[in-house]
DNA sequence: AAGAACTCCTGGATGC
DNA sequence: TGCATCCAGGAGTTCT
């Protein structure tokens, strides 16, 4: 499940293999993974042919690739997508959707996606001042994620403060902080020792400062140990997130003991899929706010 | 209008 | 063993 810290492992490859490259070609398989490209795969292609790539960007989960006619291509990884790098005539992947060749015969870029949810479209950049930087259109609305440089704390703090909802569902709110999904934001809360369900009107700002503060950390030292392992010639979102698995303190570890107190871990329904915590270290508040 | 629910999708795991 | 059900969840859309 790619958040922040895969997709970030993903771009930097991505960006050593295709900036500076023309594309020649374009070929998408499967018409869902272009749905957000309202005018259809034959405009997709089109669009695409002869343009050259000037950079790999990220806000987020998004990644976009620059092109050298002030439009992007954007791609969201869902919960399955991969970009791979792979050399031509290499055997198709089962759940191959989009392949694009470059004008130097080099490696092709293949997304590649079983779940479907991710996609690809081309968006014109929009400017925007206040993060200093272009987005495309439909990123607009993604607010900065930890990483950048435009991320403002104390803005943070303040919506988030504001709005009538638990903690945990503002955490996965892209449109207030963008990167944390659910994974990250149960270790966050869990370092934070709080419940999920604490009211985000609760909150301390240094308390919120210390609880992203968490998930910061969480996402630079998986992206620390996810990007050393990044060597392969290809790009694999899944290829290297099994190390780091092992060191989460609370996701995926219902009924094994807390590594703080020892009680189990219990996981709850939460927003359609699940939430772990320690039920010692983060208590049900009495305010709770599911 | 903010906040919550619903929806999309596949295949591995689980249950009977 | 085989069939049915559950489950993973990001984000756009629809609802209240």
């Amino acid at each position: 499940m790619p958040e922040l810290p895969e997709v970030e492992v993903v771009r930097s490859g991505l960006a050593r293999w295709v900036a500076g490259r023309t594309i020649a070609d374009v070929d998408v398989t499967l018409a869902r993974s272009i749905r957000h490209h309202v005018a259809g795969p034959t405009d997709f292609a089109d669009r695409l042919r002869g343009r050259t790539v000037e950079s790999v960007e990220r806000r987020g989960k998004f990644l976009w690739l620059t092109l050298d006619d002030g439009e992007a291509l954007l791609a969201h990884l869902g919960m399955s997508g991969q970009l791979l790098m792979q050399p031509q005539g290499e055997l198709d992947e089962k759940h191959l959707h989009v392949r694009i060749r470059f004008t130097d015969a080099g490696r092709e870029l293949r997304f590649v996606d079983q779940r479907t949810f991710g996609g690809l479209r081309i968006e014109p950049l929009v400017r925007e001042p206040w993060a200093g930087r272009w987005v495309p259109e439909s990123v607009h609305h993604i607010a900065p994620d930890p990483f950048e440089p435009g991320f403002d704390l104390t803005a943070v703090a303040k919506r988030l403060r504001s709005r009538q909802t638990g903690i945990k569902r503002a955490l996965l709110d892209q449109r207030l902080i963008s990167g944390i999904g659910n994974i990250y934001a149960d270790e966050a809360l869990w370092l934070a020792r709080r419940h999920f369900a604490r009211p985000t009107s609760a909150f301390t700002r240094p308390q919120v400062a210390e609880l992203v503060g968490h998930a910061t950390d969480v996402m630079a030292a998986a992206l620390a140990q996810g990007g050393t392992s990044f060597d392969s010639l290809y790009v694999d979102v899944n290829g290297s997130s099994g190390y780091f698995e092992r060191s989460l303190n609370v996701y995926g570890r219902e009924a094994l003991p807390c590594r703080r107190c020892g009680r189990g871990i219990v996981r709850e329904p939460f927003m359609n899929r699940s939430s772990f915590r320690c039920p010692q270290c983060q208590r049900t508040p009495p305010n709770a706010h599911w």
